[in-house]
DNA sequence: GTATTATCTAAGTCT
DNA sequence: TAGATAATAC
């Protein structure tokens, strides 16, 4: 097969530059990962060896995808030797090997955000800090964000720009904290995800020899996505090609939506002038999308301000407009979602997996799973709580954590308890700060609890001490029975299985049946050296003895997203856009077109933040092959609330000739009794009265009283009430506390409001049966009160209620 | 120390 | 709404 035939003139040119520093600026749609993958093909034709490539993607699925499509050029043989996958992953590797060197077992735990912010709340009780002030998000986030920069806890204290901001934000204690984090992880023989790329270049750093071998080793360094890589990540990647200077990054700025994990568009800026005789290449043909979907996205992108010059643009057929849904609830927008794909789904022959729905946050998939399941069409929910985070999975996994490590201190205040041994809450407290007082690990406490006694008694030290030997009769096991039988072992012994198998309720069965799951997975890899979510390099270093040990070593860094174990894959794909990074469908749903939800409420009050959920928009709409479809809900129930919504502000910087918008009709009062809060029918008169010439339009930096600074707050044209008060409480809405979903919206027959009169039984849509006991003022403003059976009084004005006369 | 109940609180995107 | 924590009774 002659790949280089298959490619254009750019990304030709792209590809056989193998020598040297590269850097692809690849729009969306570009023909990215053909370019990648011919290009690591290309090197291997060219005799390169191909355990001297290493190639780092965003997920471990990405490099799978591209190792398999190598392997169609250069045969599977040579194409398994090729190390691709996440930093994460390989650096997690490295630093495996290299472990002794920093003085961490290797087989270190690698802690996920829940253990570290468990951490830090017991660090906040023992040093008596209000994690109010301390929230632990916020505490994680900032150091985070330091060792993501290359600033361990030392360093922090000593800038004394990042102590000042700390004094000027009331918390004097981040440093301190950030020093007993550190400490705590360690002598826990953990590592959180940052830690896994700072101790790569302290390794790298501080070890030139270990540094000079990788760079021997890795002799072509290909990074993808990389406009979301952080400072760490770029640091890293340019030590280990300081030496041969043979790195191809692969990018798009307008596809930077990562920023809000230390993701650096300045990265693709820096590259330019760290490497003085960089190659440049810019893939802006798009061979995904139709005319109208490229011309949409790039109507929309030109409203940021920072960007690098690029024109997207296509050969590809006009394709259709893009559809836009208004739905006057959440429920009707899964509804017609739903409905939507079907029609599309037969009008046009395609398959369910031609299909996916975007949405924001992951809270939104389930009116979008209600109606698919409706509708009785097959899904897939990618992402939201994965398998792996169930409680009782993370509780089996913790017993393996400290099988492996009995030094991981969240792995045993997980599990110590659990099932209940009469060691509890203060005990364990104890042991905590007995172990911080001697400054010893936890593990060393337990292990010696006799000698070390804490101030437990003699009782409860016993049950202490048969715990600890439990453990270590595991760990002696580890090297010497597979997996599963370990972890069998260990399911049973611990008495968890039994304790979940008592537990009757259907929750308790399914908690039963995950735990069975996982254990059958572990068979599998057992068995077959089948690696769940099989790490791309896993199978050419897998042991003679398949053990547990090995089998955990990446679980902390998979995705759920590249969790494929389901034989069925025709099934409609309902993701975050965030995970979306780098796929395309056919026809792609973007759900939840409102303001304070995409964009979130979050960003809307900083230029930076709003051009990032803007890229990530960009993302969205570049998602589609052929046709688009773009919804939105009038109320929405959010933390159990019914809030109203308008349209989101991108929905006005799409480019109006590439939308198909529906036709307006009354909406949205059949919900409340007085004053029109909500509902689209202001939504045309908006657009009418916005600005639309390219010209972006200014966004204040400080909310000041209306929620777009400059003047062109959108309450100019509904001045009706805000619909929130910028916190996000809805100001002066009742609260509907049940939703009854709108099933049939179309056949619902309406009476005429003159036949509504006191006394008749009644339904309505979403309220459903009740009996009228008042109506009052005169039409068409009359409102009548109804007593519904479920949802008890309310006042609904009859020009928009829509009530069906049973009686 | 444990089990049950009541109350509170947070709710964004991910390795 | 749901998960975590606090209060309560045993």
């Amino acid at each position: 097969m002659n790949y280089l035939d298959q490619l254009n003139e750019v990304q030709r040119e792209a590809v056989v530059q193998t020598e040297g520093p590269v850097m692809i600026i690849a729009g969306a749609g570009s023909g990215k990962t053909r370019v990648l993958t011919y290009r690591i093909a290309h090197l291997m034709e060219k005799g390169v060896d191909p355990f001297s490539i290493l190639a780092l993607t965003f997920t471990n699925k990405a490099a799978r995808e591209m190792k398999e499509r190598i392997a169609k050029v250069v045969g599977g043989n040579e194409a398994r030797n090729l190390w691709m996958g996440t930093f994460h992953s390989v650096f997690a590797r490295i630093l495996r090997m290299e472990a002794e060197k920093l003085n961490y077992p290797s087989n270190f735990t690698i802690y996920d955000t829940d253990d570290s912010k468990s951490l830090i709340r017991d660090i906040l009780k023992e040093q008596n800090l209000d994690d109010k002030v301390y929230k632990p998000s916020v505490v994680l986030n900032r150091i985070s964000s330091a060792k993501n920069n290359l600033f361990n806890w030392r360093e922090y204290q000593n800038s004394t720009e990042l102590v000042s901001d700390d004094n000027s934000t009331g918390k004097p204690k981040m440093g301190m904290i950030f020093e007993m984090y550190s400490k705590r992880c360690f002598k826990a023989g953990a590592m959180d995800f940052d830690d896994i790329l700072y101790n790569t270049w302290k390794l790298f750093n501080d070890f030139p020899d270990v540094l000079y071998k990788y760079q021997l080793k890795y002799r072509y360094l290909m990074v993808d996505e990389f406009q979301d890589t952080n400072f760490a990540q770029y640091i890293i990647v340019k030590k280990l090609c300081a030496q041969h200077q043979n790195i191809c990054v692969v990018g798009d700025d307008a596809q930077s939506i990562y920023a809000f994990r230390g993701a650096n568009i300045q990265n693709i800026l820096n590259f330019e002038k760290d490497f003085d005789d960089l190659k440049t290449f810019k893939l802006e043909q798009n061979y995904r999308s139709t005319k109208n979907i490229v011309r949409a996205a790039n109507s929309v992108i030109t409203y940021n301000k920072n960007q690098l010059k690029k024109e997207v643009w296509t050969e590809n057929h006009h394709g259709e407009k893009i559809k836009v849904i208004k739905a006057l609830s959440d429920n009707e927008e899964g509804n017609q979602v739903a409905l939507n794909i079907f029609e599309v789904k037969m009008n046009n022959r395609l398959r369910n997996k031609d299909f996916a729905i975007l949405y924001r946050t992951n809270a939104q998939s389930r009116s979008m799973e209600e109606a698919l399941r409706r509708q009785n069409i097959p899904y897939r929910v990618y992402g939201g709580v994965s398998f792996y985070n169930r409680k009782e999975v993370k509780d089996l996994l913790a017993y393996f954590r400290m099988a492996i490590n009995p030094l991981d201190e969240e792995a045993m205040k997980r599990i110590i308890n659990y099932p209940a041994r009469g060691i509890g809450k203060t005990t364990i407290d104890r042991i905590v700060v007995h172990a911080a007082q001697e400054n010893v690990s936890t593990w060393q406490v337990i292990e010696n609890i006799h000698e070390f006694k804490a101030g437990i008694n003699t009782g409860i030290r016993d049950k202490i001490n048969e715990f600890a030997t439990m453990v270590k009769s595991w760990n002696v096991m580890l090297k010497n029975h597979t997996a599963y039988e370990l972890a069998s072992h260990i399911a049973s012994t611990s008495g968890l299985l039994t304790e979940l198998y008592n537990d009757r309720t259907p929750e308790g069965v399914s908690h039963y049946e995950n735990v069975q799951e996982l254990l059958n997975g572990i068979r599998e890899f057992s068995e077959n050296g089948k690696i769940p979510l099989e790490a791309p390099s896993a199978e050419q270093e897998l042991p003679a003895l398949r053990t547990l040990d090995f089998y955990m070593q990446d679980i902390a860094l998979l995705t759920d997203a590249e969790n494929e174990k389901d034989g069925d894959d025709d099934k409609v794909s309902l993701m975050t856009i965030h995970s979306a990074k780098g796929l395309e469908f056919k026809n792609v749903y973007v759900v939840g077109m409102e303001e304070n939800l995409f964009p979130s409420q979050l960003s809307v009050n900083s230029r930076t933040d709003l051009e990032e959920e803007r890229r990530l928009f960009y993302v969205a709409l570049t998602r589609a092959e052929d046709k688009l479809t773009l919804s939105m809900a009038a109320t929405r129930y959010r933390w159990g609330n019914l809030i109203y919504c308008q349209p989101s502000r991108f929905m006005e910087e799409i480019d109006p000739d590439c939308l198909d918008l529906p036709e307006e009709k009354h909406a949205g009062s059949f919900l409340d009794d007085d004053d029109d809060r909500g509902g689209w029918n202001n939504y045309q008169q908006q657009r009418n009265t916005n600005t639309r010439p390219g010209a972006p339009r200014s966004f204040g930096n400080k909310p000041t009283g209306s929620r777009f600074g400059g003047g062109q707050s959108k309450s100019a044209t509904t001045p009706a009430k805000p619909v929130t008060n910028g916190g996000g409480v809805p100001q002066g809405f009742r609260k509907v506390n049940v939703a009854v979903p709108v099933q049939a919206a179309a056949d619902f027959e309406a009476a005429d409001p003159s036949q509504i009169v006191v006394g008749l039984n009644v339904e309505h849509q979403r309220f459903g049966k009740g009996q009228v006991i008042a109506i009052e003022g005169r039409s068409p403003e009359n409102k009548a009160t109804i007593l519904f059976e479920t949802q008890g009084q309310k006042q609904l004005l009859l020009k928009f209620a829509k009530l069906k006369i049973i009686s």
